[in-house]
DNA sequence: TGTATTAGAGTACATTTGTTCCTTGATTAA
DNA sequence: TTAATCAAGGAACAAATGTACTCTAATACA
């Protein structure tokens, strides 16, 4: 049991509620009154109602009257973690304002065809994208829509794949690194395939 | 229209696909074939009976027989990004090792309390933490368990928040910037409280 | 053109399902 | 003890709902 919002709940209502949260878990629906009335090893569905009337008032549970299966938790909704304010790297400046919006990383996962690389080594340090960072990246068909400065994986064949910076200059690519301890590459257009542009940086510390 | 997994739809199977998907992401439940049918135009079940076959010949919904309200989408349920092998980050080195393991950035969330924070400024660029990220923070309630050389959101009283390495030393504490520009602050235990620590950093490009 | 296929309308039916009413038995409070 | 309260059983009802069937009109195809 995870929610105890002031009023308790007795041991039926309880062993009920957690039945329920099980059920809509594996089978992604609401559970009918009837399977309640199984499951809790009820012969009557009468006791089943009573008890979701009394979850309905402690505002563990809501539905739509009449309706079958529109049982719905009234559970913590977790959809994106809550961005507590904004904060100084820099000085004491300001404390959390609070804003209540959510921040959805999930929305990036909703693209189709969105992968991951796990980055090594330094070039990309200016742009801040360190070792070991995991690069979220968005696959590519063509160059042509790549504008100059995207960051983008990019494959010489017979030589290997790279994280840089894009540039387009007068028919050349130009692969540039965040790092002036490396040269920028030159290649032609047909030397060069790109697997993606970068999306999203994501480092767990 | 997201999925078009091989087989297409036509246009009112199409249609009704995406109310469906609408009406489950408002209600938290499937519609009623009726409901499909008002929301459609429809003056009798039969039609949407059939579109619903195609769509589950297609692979696009599921449904329990018999049963209400028991459809289901069968989305691509992300749980990770594909984590394609690494990439070479300072010259040309290797290629995709194709590794297939996932990205699973959602395990993040499943920790209570987790509280993301817009950075402002600069001061912990050399951490390659840039203006405009987002750090995802995991609450402390105490000091205690604090290491040296972590990250966290310190507030000092009358002051305000501010994100920097958190240092100890003889019952003194260190504020340090990750920016030579910055210069160390010092504390005793008493004058600051620690909101969080740094779990990971979110970047979107 | 004629035929096959498909979508929709209309109808009907059986099951599922939420809801209500009444009764019974156990537990509790006065 | 007696009355009150509450959970449960039983039965029944009406609405919601999934499903099947026939018929018609439109469309595609050869």
């Amino acid at each position: 049991m995870i929610k105890y919002s002031g009023e308790n709940l007795t041991e039926a209502q309880n062993e009920l509620y957690e039945w329920i949260r099980d059920y809509v878990r594996d089978f992604q629906h609401s559970p009918s009154i009837r399977q309640m009335m199984n499951a809790m090893g009820l012969k009557s569905p009468a006791p089943i109602q009573s008890r979701l009337k009394h979850l309905q008032d402690k505002g563990f549970i809501s539905w739509q009257e009449g309706k079958a299966r529109t049982l719905k938790l009234v559970d913590e909704i977790i959809d994106g973690i809550p961005i507590k304010g904004s904060i100084a790297a820099g000085g004491l400046i300001e404390t959390f304002s609070d804003v209540q919006e959510n921040l959805d990383v999930t929305e990036i996962f909703k693209k189709k065809d969105v992968f991951a690389l796990t980055v090594n080594g330094d070039s990309m340090i200016d742009a801040c994208i360190a070792d070991g960072d995991m690069v979220l990246m968005e696959p590519l068909r063509d160059s042509y829509s790549l504008k100059n400065g995207t960051i983008v994986s990019a494959m010489v064949p017979g030589l290997g794949t790279t994280l840089k910076y894009f540039f387009k200059r007068g028919g050349k690519i130009y692969l540039e690194a965040a790092n002036p301890a490396y040269d920028p590459i030159e290649l032609n257009l047909d030397e060069v395939i790109f697997q993606g542009k970068l999306l999203a940086v994501w480092r767990k510390v």
